[in-house]
DNA sequence: GTGTTAATGTGAATTGGTTCACATTAAAAA
DNA sequence: TTTTTAATGTGAACCAATTCACATTAACAC
């Protein structure tokens, strides 16, 4: 399943959870398609080829598309994460209320020196050496880095060390999965990067440069 | 030119960088395709769309490189940035050490309660209705949005009346350019949304759902 | 100088995701 | 009950990005 799709998925289902509060409960492709900005018929085929069926004229079912969404993302699952450094992004991320919306829930900060680290936020901070231990326990599956660049390849490998499947970086670094087992196996752990800079710099390309050259043609 | 290639450029730049500090001249495609991890037959039709000459045989000359992708990206300009809201999130990014080595400067943080934000990170910080102000002094075309969702929105339309030309979204909440103006013309905005809940629920996607289903097969 | 090699450069083939177009069918209207 | 309508569902067409395959050529060896 693409990533494209995935994150469709998951924004249809946010969406449509809020149409349900609106008290809603059918919607069209093309309501779904243009909240999330795409064609209708992409949202028919997505929903096709998930098997999640509509009724040829009054649309689809919100109740049935959130229970299979559901499902189809996981979401039964707990949806618990671990922060490794627990500097100011990390802490602030310990602390963002969105999560809570979304079931999110951070149960656990690790820092090379917790003694610093503030426990105002109510989220536990152990020293990373016991990132293990509390892996292994807690059976978490999926831990954010943010600490320096410097030691994100290192922090990696910790979590993979520790047990963890998912990643979110958020040091400027890419990390990438190391291909040991050159099996054409799946990779043991999934990492998704989040590049502020490299964010910034396209935006700066976009304003500085693509505008240009538009006004050129 | 097309949001994969940008992210591919801006990564050959930063890897030329170090390559060149670590004292090497040229490169060859697959050099470039390992680090970044793409085919080195992508990094030769990157550079030959951009009319980036290599040598028959002996690659890609560094120096070269950086020039013309420092022309390309747009890098000759200032990289400066504001941020609207200074809770967590944001003051951490006024703080965040990384931007200094890409060349990134936040110059102004702007809140609706400026009096509560501390000011230790250095950068000076405004009521939100001196944006404008600011943005037309200093000329600044790229802004952070780091407020609350429920105030994003209503951010955003500050920020394009400031005359902001490419915003880094970090509320969960998917901001878009409202086409207004219903021309075929570019619109007046650049939006880059970063949504960490849905990067997070794609992870525990691919660690609940997507590893059970290989693991079926 | 000639031959060989190891790289680039690029047209053609491929791929995979998206859109199109329309057959299908459930609901509402007549 | 029949007709009309407005939606879904999906194979086919499309498109853009990537990969392939190989002609080209600069550097080096002999």
């Amino acid at each position: 399943m693409n990533k494209e799709l995935i994150l469709r998925l998951s924004k249809y289902k946010r969406l449509l959870t809020k149409l349900k509060a609106l008290g809603l409960e059918r919607v069209f492709s093309n309501n779904l398609g243009d909240a999330i900005a795409v064609a209708p018929s992409l949202v028919r085929k997505d929903f096709s080829v998930l098997n999640l069926p509509g009724n040829k004229r009054g649309g689809y079912d919100i109740d049935m598309l959130i229970e299979k969404l559901d499902v189809v993302l996981g979401r039964d699952k707990p949806q618990e994460v671990i922060v490794a450094g627990c500097g100011r992004i990390g802490t602030a991320l310990m602390q963002y209320e969105e999560f809570r919306n979304e079931g999110i829930k951070i149960i656990a900060g690790f820092d090379i020196a917790p003694e610093n680290v503030s426990k105002t936020s109510g989220v536990p901070i152990y020293h990373m050496r016991e990132m293990k231990e509390f892996v292994e326990k807690n059976n978490t599956r999926v831990g954010i880095i943010t600490v320096p660049d410097s030691a994100a390849a290192q922090t990696l490998e910790h979590m993979i060390d520790a047990g963890i499947r998912g990643v979110l970086n958020f040091a400027s670094i890419e990390l990438r999965p190391n291909r040991t087992d050159e099996s054409d196996s799946e990779p043991a752990i999934t990492i998704h990067n989040i590049n502020i800079c490299l964010e910034l710099e396209h935006l700066f390309y976009t304003v500085n440069v693509a505008n240009e050259l538009n006004n050129i043609d």
